[in-house]
DNA sequence: GATGAAATTGAATTTCAATTTCAATATTGA
DNA sequence: TCAATATTGAAATTGAAATTCAATTTCATC
């Protein structure tokens, strides 16, 4: 369970672990990620409707700084969160039609961009990284609509 | 000039061609880019009062519409629009020090994206890249910073 | 277990950029 | 010139993010 992660970096800041706290975590860690605040909130209403949407945005902000969770922020403006993988970074493919959001890893990106950066003599410190477009199963039923037609 | 442009543009749009959108692409196809909308009316403001922040904000959205502007959201969340350059695509190093922009045109990156797509059979519209960290300028003025102490 | 300083909670409020409204004004094709 | 239609700009609205504050909870210390 991250709890134990959790209650040790939480006292660590000198803050304390509170039920509402551990509820959403819970909640959030197990939660399909990518979802935004409203999403995350309707999540633990059905749980617990006594947690205060101000309490789930305040926990998503410290388990952000606390590197349990990550913000995203796509196009589109929404913010969302999604559960922080310890150590691997990853980016994202997003669908424009359906809004699918699939992970990728690639190691030669990382290497390529270590190159751009150094030909600018730039230090690094993160990157963001999305390519926007249509997912196969989207493509496929277009494909399929034009034919119909 | 990219007045006639934007004439053709505006007209093929079935839209107006009206004083203040001339004035407003002038100041912002001449303006250093990245700019928020803030600033982009201040500069509009030395130059004509009358216009009203109103109306520079729908020109820089129609401008985006009509492919003249490129609007931009960084990490920082701030929006900010950057003239078109017609035809070729470009990523950013962002210094998170100074808040200085780096442009890069990168084509080993436009492959590697490619292949990525392919591995997931999606199909590619656009894509954000955008490094983040610290300038050479700033990074010297760290290490000079160091020394003195 | 009791105590109390300090942190947290949650409803309400505020902030602030983005967007919309609407009456007055400008543009354009006929 | 003359409408029909689009645009302008001040003001109002929206909505997500952030803050406020009185009531409540946590937890180190006793
Ligand atoms: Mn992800
Ligand atoms: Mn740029
Ligand atoms: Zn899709
Ligand atoms: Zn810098």
């Amino acid at each position: 369970m991250e709890t134990d992660l959790f209650k040790t970096r939480i006292s660590e800041e000198g803050l304390k672990a509170t039920k509402q706290r551990e509820e959403i975590l819970n909640i959030f860690m197990t939660s399909s990620g990518h979802q935004n605040l409203a999403q995350i909130y309707a999540q633990v209403a059905k749980i617990n409707p006594k947690i205060g949407y101000t309490t789930v945005y305040r926990t998503l902000k410290l388990l952000t700084h606390l590197g349990l969770a990550t913000q995203r922020k796509f196009a589109d403006g929404e913010t969302r969160y999604e559960p922080a993988s310890e150590g691997s970074h990853h980016d994202h493919l997003i669908c424009l039609d359906c809004g699918k959001i699939i992970e990728f890893e690639d190691q030669t990106l990382e290497t390529l961009q270590n190159g751009i950066a150094r030909r600018h003599r730039f230090k690094i410190s993160h990157h963001r990284m999305e390519i926007y477009g249509c997912c196969e199963e989207c493509h496929r039923k277009k494909r399929m609509g034009r034919r119909k037609s």
